[in-house]
DNA sequence: AGCTTTCATAATGTGCACATTACGCCAAAG
DNA sequence: CTTTGGCGTAATGTGCACATTATGAAAGCT
């Protein structure tokens, strides 16, 4: 990450770095991502960190005070719910026009998936099996062949994402979650568009309810140990 | 707009004029938005205009390349179509809630909105009917009682104003638009969830055939034009 | 004549210094 | 003891100057 100047990745390096720590649960609600700090940790510029946080403002990822700063935002229940109420609409419809529009190449990739979220699970690894969990809901809006839509589920599964991390951790090898997949794409397959969407509204509602039973710890981890130890590269 | 320091207003007006430009259709595909030439237009300084425009670029209004500029974005019909597609999605789903959770406020806003609309069609009001035939989508959304979608709905929703600025001013009347409303209003407040959806689905692909079937004009006006005599404040 | 290269110009991108604003502490009055 | 006012500090926000990059045209080469 040894960059001079006028360097778009650079840019790029930073948004991730912040973006990756929100959504690995390193920051927590609340906390206040001061500029100066943030240069001296990422080693780069405070005009850079601050591009980077306009951005992340922009996409929903931080809240922005005027004159006071940038701020981790603290999702309420209600946001939730309202989040993965539109979930609900959108992936509702996307498995539904998935069981219509049957695709070869859509079936075999989904059950690819499918058979890698299962080797996860057999091997125990949590770290995979998190980040397939989430691959899932994007690769079924990959399939429908719609870059707008893929943006937008993206918006809304990165917010979701960012609470679960810091809800779900602990308790996510209870959580039923991949084998709902594995019983959705059961329904898309057979082409029942309507038992899809419907195990796809149960799925969501299953996490919004451990998400929102879920009560923030006391004490925020600082600043500093957030961005200690990043991954290399 | 006489501003002098540390103003938040003055960036939204900057981000307001430039947006307005391009749903009004002053601003053709293509269209190259030097930062200077802005900034003397608006009578701001460049840094202003160039937030204004990274914000732009981030909600998909503009399209940047690095080290090239700021651009109007040619919507290809592909990309129009997908927007639609996505809009059915949504608004589908919407629709469909709606009918389902009957709300006597709901219902009484949408009649008035419906009337709003025949009243302008009846007194031949262009802009006024422009402005509402857009609202009414947004008005759908509102009543959904869920921000997130709000935002994402707002999202969509422009872009495809945007270009349906450019393909439509001149064949508006033509288009069967404010009646698909009334109808739409009709099968909600009937509790008929199937039916206002496909009135929805058909109303969206109508739209979207007439926008698909518009070839954009030889020559395009310049910047100077496009922001000449905006409406004061 | 066609193609490549070079150079001038004009735009964008970046870092820096300063202006402005908010927060927190401390003291004094009620 | 509580509250209010003022002041110091530290953060954010803005404008400016300069570095960097792309573009277009003209000149040189094959």
């Amino acid at each position: 990450m040894r960059r001079r100047k006028g360097d778009v990745a650079a840019d790029r390096a930073v948004y991730e770095a912040i973006r990756q720590a929100l959504l690995m649960g390193r920051l927590q609600p609340g906390t206040k991502l001061r500029e100066a700090a943030l240069g001296r940790l990422l080693k780069v510029s405070r005009e850079r960190v601050r591009k980077a946080l306009h951005r992340l403002v922009h996409e929903g990822w931080l809240e922005a005070v005027p004159n006071r700063g940038t701020f981790v935002p603290m999702l309420s229940n209600e946001e939730v719910r309202e989040i993965y109420d539109v979930r609900a609409m959108l992936e509702g419809a996307i498995v539904r026009r998935l069981a219509a529009e049957y695709e070869p190449e859509a079936a075999r990739r989904l059950k690819a998936h499918i058979g890698e979220e299962r080797f996860a699970i057999r091997t125990d690894d949590r770290g995979r099996l998190f980040d397939l969990a989430g691959e899932f809901h994007v690769l079924l809006a990959e399939l429908c062949h719609n870059e707008q839509l893929m943006k937008m589920l993206r918006g809304v599964l990165n917010r979701a994402t960012m609470h679960f991390s810091l809800a779900a951790p602990q308790s996510f090898h209870n959580c039923a979650g991949p084998h709902d997949h594995g019983d959705i794409v059961k329904a898309i397959l057979a082409r029942d568009g309507r038992k899809a969407s419907k195990l796809m509204l149960d799925h969501l509602m299953g996490l919004v309810e451990m998400q929102v039973a879920w009560e923030p710890p006391p004490s925020p981890p600082t600043l500093e140990e957030a961005f200690r130890r990043m991954p290399k590269k």
